[in-house]
DNA sequence: CGCAGCCTTGACAAATGTCAACAAACGTGG
DNA sequence: CCACGTTTGTTGACATTTGTCAAGGCTGCG
């Protein structure tokens, strides 16, 4: 593994504050591989051997039940994913795969739970890592609820804004088909519902985004701290 | 607080493995309050000021955006709730309501998360939780994404057989319009999908389910262990 | 007994999904 | 660089699912 990359693993909240020693180790084990796009990294119901790393690239996390799936989540750099079935030694929930040419590093799940055990700064910083991630599934879940597809795509759009600098106009990083999975809609009703949301101010062109009323998106999206910040 | 009380959160997953002096320590600053029947606990946005913990009756998971609400999840004993908050030191992102007369010791947070950093076997314990609850909620994601409310409610049914022995007959100790809040959808639609699945076998009298034909419901349900089992 | 809340039902409306057709964008191999 | 085929996005017509509103029955409790 390339040093840079090393330093930019440890540089991760999960790895910041353990000791040196078990962050070699862990390292040891590790290994990094380049995938092709589309490639299925994990299918669900699979034992947990490794927590994964997204270096570079991006991965789609999904699910599929009798014929149907749906995108539960986008993994960019530098995170990890799967780290709840890792600790618990439980089947994966979910698959895994590449939305594009990505870089993966893979600790072999064993060896995570080991030094777990041994460093108690890594422990917490699981923790927190899995709380953060609980309350951002308990937000995607009231989203859920208590939206209908036009408000949540609606404040989808004003997160993206934010989270692309908050200038009016912006790019889709999404493929809208994923997008629609996401938000638990059909592409067509994704289509429509773009087309709902003009009245309000919002232009589409291809993959840019113009929000030409902010203050009237805002009203009808009525975005909440406790379902659409990131931090929280 | 009662000595058999004491014992019985002693032997919470959570509190089993720490060590004496940390346990009487968090128990010191905690104190057992009794609740009458649909007191709001916790209120949503709020500061987590205190681990909960049901000793008796039930608690109401619930969340309101725009003048909707829906049901989240039902806490019952002997358990834990909103340990991700505690935590983090973060905003409750649910608020608690008691749905029956209620035992509830109240933990300071402050003193949880002190104790996390002194007791490695208490913060592997509460790692274990957390990724536990965090599986919770992404399977009840998947079931709210990848299935309509007739199979959302058909697999309900038998999860909840399950829970109750196997055997045909069982009691749905819900009331059924929280039932349909928890399930996501309105009283009058889980009024109509219980006729729905009545040519499956399913006949209701009250709160009495009676599961006529477990193969033919199975075979709509299709239930899966990746969404309905609640151990893995 | 009478009230209040829950459950059910019917009629209707709104939201969402499905299917089919076509246009636009993309990638590949010549 | 172009031609071709494949995939993605859009649109229309329609079906299905789900929600809304209103009314009435049932139940439990003071």
């Amino acid at each position: 593994m390339p040093d840079s990359e090393y330093r930019d693993i440890r540089k991760l909240d999960l790895f910041a504050q353990m000791a040196d020693d078990n962050f070699t180790s862990l390292m040891r084990g590790a290994y990094v591989q380049n995938f092709p796009a589309q490639i299925e990294l994990i299918t669900e119901g699979e034992p947990s051997d490794f927590l994964h790393i997204v270096i570079s690239g991006s991965v789609d996390l999904f699910s599929a039940w009798n014929g149907r799936d749906t995108s539960m989540a986008t993994v960019r750099p530098i995170s990890t994913f799967i780290l709840a079935a890792t600790i618990k030694d439980a089947p994966y929930l979910m698959s895994a795969r590449t939305l594009e040419k990505s870089r993966i590093a893979l600790i072999p799940s064993q060896d995570v739970r080991a030094i777990f055990d041994a460093d108690s700064n890594f422990a917490r910083a699981i923790v927190t890592e899995l709380a953060q991630c609980y309350r951002s599934v308990i937000k995607a879940q009231k989203d859920l609820k208590l939206r209908t597809s036009l408000e949540r795509l609606a404040n989808y759009l004003l997160r993206q804004q934010r989270h692309a600098g908050g200038r009016a106009a912006f790019e889709l990083n999404f493929e809208k088909r994923r997008l629609a999975s996401v938000l638990g809609m059909t592409p067509e009703n994704l289509s429509r519902a773009f087309k709902g949301l003009q009245p309000y101010g919002v232009t589409v062109t291809g993959t840019r985004i113009s929000i030409d009323n902010q203050a009237d998106l805002e009203r009808f999206a009525k975005p909440n701290p406790l379902i659409d910040d990131f931090s929280t």
